[in-house]
DNA sequence: AGTTTGTTTGTGAATTTTCACAAATGGAAA
DNA sequence: TTTCCATTTGTGAAAATTCACAAACAAACT
């Protein structure tokens, strides 16, 4: 085994410009290198040619967001995050990417950073990956100083959004004050997403992705709370911000099924979307109240994450404690029930199947593996024994909310 | 003219009972003398030959409830509380009442009780009317020492129905022994109904109802308030005592529509129905409930009395004053409400009418009067515009929700 | 054992719903 | 003016609903 030369030998304490211009003379080809989170930190200085990524990149002193969406969508993140050697990522010219080369610098399982080498004016061989790793190991040095700072940064942040989650901050112009000292840009529509998966280390799961969209989040015992949003205010608002979480949260929800512990749940619920910044505890309530309510009724609110999209779920425990503060207590339900009890009958889930299937009798019949006319008669029983009218759609509807409130106490 | 004799010059300062011996002899028939209340006060005493309908009120020191319900219908009742002569009555086979003449006794326009004559003896004529009238009058002073007493109990019953309205009793027991110091015999199943109606004299209107369902009640303002019991626990309670304030409501509320103002409303409700008197807060409380959603529901809950049969609108109220808290808005029907601004359509007519008809296309249609693939296609367009799921019993339940909480801001 | 009662399933016909497709209408934009 | 678009109405066929009526069945009662 031939010993490779230590290419970096003088470099040791070199400035992390200096480093990026070395890489650069060595691989005679133009050098980025970003921290974690893809800004800028420093390029090389042959700036003869280049392709519009490393163009942008270096304007905007960060990774446009199109070549980091692409990058992650194609795996390429995917390869970095989990690997000590380069990448060789072939050329992406739809998002402007010429050939490259890229290495993680990282410490221990941490990632501080990436050195990136463009291919322009020769080839990068596998016979240039020492030189990368090496590069990446003095790199590390010189980034953690960065990254101690941006840890206490992002806690800073956090500790920000919890204040913004408990409602701390009354005033709209104090948020946007604050969040300006924190160099954070808010986006102009927002909405609180909240994922619960007991027994997994959430944030460990879900750091891909969190990375890519650039979420700010908290854990909070076995939750993770996130700030999604939109910073561009389109027309169609609300939709796109939904479309947006819904997006992340199959992502996620996929993501973490795969690993969470068999027969554990996995619930998402997020809250409505705002524009102002104190109405961040409303969206936040909205979310843990979304979840409460799957953790209730998982079956009824299948594939139903947004506080938006309860119906009447979002009523019931409000009506439920009024119910019991006024001492009632639903007589027509518990007549259906006794009589279930007395003649074997299941008439109580019979109407319930009916109600779920909003009417149709086609629908209850099949769900219930009875004969349609079978249905009817028991469908014209419990009109008799319940005295409702099931034509009427105020008796229907009710009927459909008081069996939903007495689910709640366990009553069935 | 000829001058009538004074049949009763000496007798002016004579008891009651004698009075009725008196007034006997000189018709040569039976006679009883009964209070506002058809309880008897006295009776003639040569009781050779008499018919059944007197031998029970003797017996039972009262009218028959069937006697007095009878005669009631057939309007003898109203007929003696508007005119001052005597009225004759043709014999009743069905409910053991041979033919009788009878007159009220009266102080201006109060009915202090009545003297009635049985017919069986000899037949009493049109010559007879002026012992009649004398006895009559004679009789008031008799009669005004007992409506004193009637009136200061009446008094304290009314006051006592006042302070079980208002819950001032906590202890069942102290209810009951106030009942009985009072001489009441409360039903052991009860509700309290309430009919209001602006303006018109209710008590006086309903006084026939009301002496002849023994009913205790007090006047509120525009409002009457009833207490509607049943004395003997039947099996079938509940059911049977609704129909009994059925009924009574529709009894009254056609009597008092005859006499309302044109355009002025009379509307009733009625709580649910309690055997502790200790609960006859919340049977009122939900009269009082009913009434005002009522009022707020004209044409929906038209026909509807009984708390019980509110179904959702039950909950409005509450769920609007809840959704105030919140602070939440219904941005769903807004956009419809938007929509149908701009382009001069109705689809949220059209949405609530085809909810109101509990998803029926063919009563939706007619009710709009249009052909029936335009209902299908605005339903099409309302699901697009709102992004609902017709179909799905959750959401069209809340949509059939929040559109009548919206109802409740006059939005429309 | 026979009878009654409540429940389930079957048959058949009238009616309603659903769906796809086409034509007519009327207002607004080009 | 034409063209486009949303809306309304029409036609026709398949599917679903409603209703009346009857047979089969099991459990409870006499």
């Amino acid at each position: 085994m031939p010993v490779e030369p230590n290419y970096f030998q003088q470099y040791q304490h070199a400035d992390i410009e200096e480093l990026a211009d070395v890489i650069g003379e060595l691989l005679q080809n133009p050098i980025t290198v970003e921290d974690a989170d893809h800004k800028l930190i420093a390029y090389s200085s042959h700036g003869e040619s280049t392709d519009e990524a490393r163009w942008s990149t270096i304007m905007g002193r960060r990774v446009p967001e199109k070549v980091l969406t692409r990058l992650w969508k194609d795996g390429v993140f995917q390869e970095l995050l989990t690997q000590d050697d380069p990448v060789h990522i072939p050329a992406k010219d739809e998002i402007g990417l010429g050939k490259r080369v890229a290495i993680a610098i990282r410490r221990g399982s941490d990632v501080l950073g990436y050195i990136w080498a463009q291919e322009v004016n020769r080839p990068i061989t596998r016979d240039d990956d020492e030189i990368l790793r090496q590069a990446a190991r003095v790199a590390v040095s010189r980034l953690i100083q960065r990254q101690g700072k941006r840890k206490a940064e992002e806690q800073r942040r956090k500790e920000f959004l919890w204040e913004l989650l408990l409602g701390n901050h009354s005033s709209e112009a104090a948020i946007r004050q604050k969040a300006d000292i924190l160099q954070m840009q808010l986006p102009t529509s927002y909405l609180i997403c909240i994922i619960e998966a007991a027994g997994a280390r959430l944030d460990q799961y879900l750091y891909p992705l969190l990375m890519r969209d650039k979420l700010l989040w908290v854990v909070d015992g076995s939750q993770i709370i996130l700030l999604i949003g939109l910073s561009d205010a389109k027309k169609g608002k609300s939709d796109v911000l939904i479309r947006k979480v819904e997006q992340f949260l199959s992502d996620s929800l996929g993501k973490l099924e795969a690993h969470v512990t068999e027969g554990r749940q996995v619930i998402a619920g997020y809250g409505r979307d705002y524009k102002s910044y104190t109405d961040i505890v409303k969206s936040y309530r909205e979310a843990l109240h979304a979840l409460k309510i799957k953790k209730l009724f998982p079956q009824e609110n299948e594939g139903v994450h947004g506080y938006h999209e309860l119906g009447i779920y979002r009523y019931l425990l409000q009506l439920k404690q009024w119910e019991e503060e006024q001492g009632y207590q639903n007589e027509r339900l518990e007549k259906l029930r006794q009589y279930d009890r007395e003649n074997q009958t299941t008439l109580l889930t019979t109407l319930e199947t009916f109600l779920d299937a909003a009417g149709k009798v086609n629908k209850t019949a099949e769900r219930l593996h009875i004969h349609i006319n079978t249905l009817s008669y028991r469908l014209r029983r419990i009109e008799e024994i319940m005295r409702v009218d099931l034509d009427n759609m105020n008796q229907r509807a009710a009927l459909y909310l008081e069996l939903k409130i007495a689910k709640l106490d366990g009553e069935q």
